[in-house]
DNA sequence: TTCCCTTGTACGTTATAACGCACATATGAT
DNA sequence: ATCATATGTGCGTTATAACGTACAAGGGAA
C-alpha cells in the first residue's frame, strides 16, 4: 500500500483540526479511543486509517467525517464574490447570489422569469440536488414528469439528475435556485 | 477491531451502488483496482476498508466519497416535510423551509425578526457555513466582530464556527438562513 | 444431460493498520 | 541547576485489511 509521502497526495486535515482544538495527542487519544501513536502516524501521513478509526476520530471531535477528509480550508467568499450580478445570456435572467463553493459543493442563483416563460433543464450529474424557493409570483416546477405548483414563500427540493423545468405563472416569477453537488472532497485523493 | 455485524452498525452503500450500476464484482474489481474478494467482504460488512481503498472505489465508480459512506438514499423531502412550520420557542420565529438532509448536509430556515430584534448565536461546530438571504426589511449580520448591513435581495455567506448574530432594522426583517454542515455522512457510524 | 463461462465466496499469504510501551525532547516549577 | 510532567516519535507485537488463487453454485448453449 502506498503512503501519502510516496504518492504526494493530500494529507488528512486531522493535524489542523487537532491544532485548532488545542488538544495534545494524548488527550485526543483518550477522547477518540484511538492510540496516540496511530493519531500521530495519520497526521504525518505515514498511515492510511480505516474508516472505522476515522469515524472514531470524527466522533471524538464531534465533527462530520468530511471535516477530516477533504483538503480545503473554508474560505470566506462573502466579500469578493458577493452580489455579483453576472447574468446568463439568452433565455432566462440569472443572478449569482452565492457563487459555487467547492467546499460546500453548493451555489445559489436568483432567477427571474417573465410571465408564462418556460425554461427546461436537462438532467445534471448524478447526485445533484436542487432547491427552489419562490420569492415572488407563481412558479410551476417539472419534477418526475409532473408539474408542481408553488407560490411565494414555498420551497421544493428535488433530485436534478433527471430532466426538469420551470414555468412562470401569468404574473411572472422570481425564485432562488440552490444547486447542491455531491461533495467536493471527492475531487482529491485521500491516500 | 470490531466488524459491522458485531457492532450492528451501518454498512457502506457499496452494494447498492454496484447493484445500481449493474457491475459484477469482477468488473468492479478491474474498474477500481481493488480485489474482488475485498469488495465482497466490504459489501458484506466483513471488512472495514481503508480510506485509501474507499477512494479507489469511489474513483472507479466516478463517485464522491460521500456516495459510499453515508446510509441514506436521497429521499424527496418535498412532500412530507415541506412547509412544516415548527417554530422554536423563545426568541425568534423560525420556520423550516428545507429540513436537514443528511445527504446534502444542509438545511434552510425562514426567520422572522420583529423590529430591532436581535439574536445572538454561539459558534457552531467547525466547518459549518451559513448563508443568509434577506427577503424583506433590513438586517445586520454580526460576522467577525463586525456588523454587515443587508437589505432585501442581498445575501451573505460566512463561516459559522465563530459567534455570530442577527439584528433586524426598524421595520423588522425576514430572511432565509441556510446551514451547510460539512458533510453528513457524519451522522452514522461506518464501522 | 455435458461443456463453458460467470457469478460470488472461502482459504492461505502478505502487507500494514492499530496497539502498548518505552524513549528523547521539550517546557515548567522549585 | 534538578526534578517533574507532558509533548510527540520510535519499536515490537498483534489484529486485520488486501491480495491472489481456488472453489462451489448458477446459468446458457451445444
Amino acid at each position: 500500500m502506498e503512503t501519502l509521502a510516496e504518492t504526494g497526495e493530500i494529507t488528512l486535515k486531522l493535524r489542523d483540526v487537532r491544532a485548532a482544538s488545542g488538544l495534545s495527542l494524548s488527550k485526543a487519544s483518550e477522547l477518540t479511543g484511538v492510540s496516540k501513536a496511530m493519531l500521530g502516524q495519520i497526521e504525518r501521513g505515514e498511515s492510511s486509517p480505516t474508516i472505522a478509526t476515522l469515524w472514531k476520530i470524527a466522533k471524538g471531535f464531534q465533527l462530520p467525517l468530511s471535516a477530516l477528509i477533504g483538503t480545503s480550508v473554508l474560505r470566506d467568499s462573502s466579500d469578493a464574490n458577493m452580489f455579483r450580478t453576472v447574468t446568463f445570456p439568452g433565455s432566462i435572467e440569472v443572478k449569482i447570489v452565492f457563487p459555487f463553493d467547492p467546499v460546500l459543493g453548493a451555489e445559489t442563483f436568483h432567477v427571474s422569469l417573465t410571465p408564462n416563460q418556460c425554461h427546461e433543464s436537462p438532467a445534471h450529474a448524478a447526485g445533484v440536488t436542487e432547491e427552489v424557493f419562490v420569492l415572488d409570483g407563481a412558479l410551476d416546477v417539472l419534477r418526475d414528469d409532473e408539474w408542481v405548483s408553488l407560490h411565494a414563500g414555498q420551497g421544493l427540493r428535488f433530485s436534478a439528475d433527471v430532466p426538469h423545468g420551470y414555468r412562470a405563472g401569468q404574473t411572472g416569477a422570481m425564485f432562488l435556485n440552490m444547486h447542491h453537488y455531491g461533495q467536493t472532497a471527492a475531487s482529491e485523493p485521500v491516500t
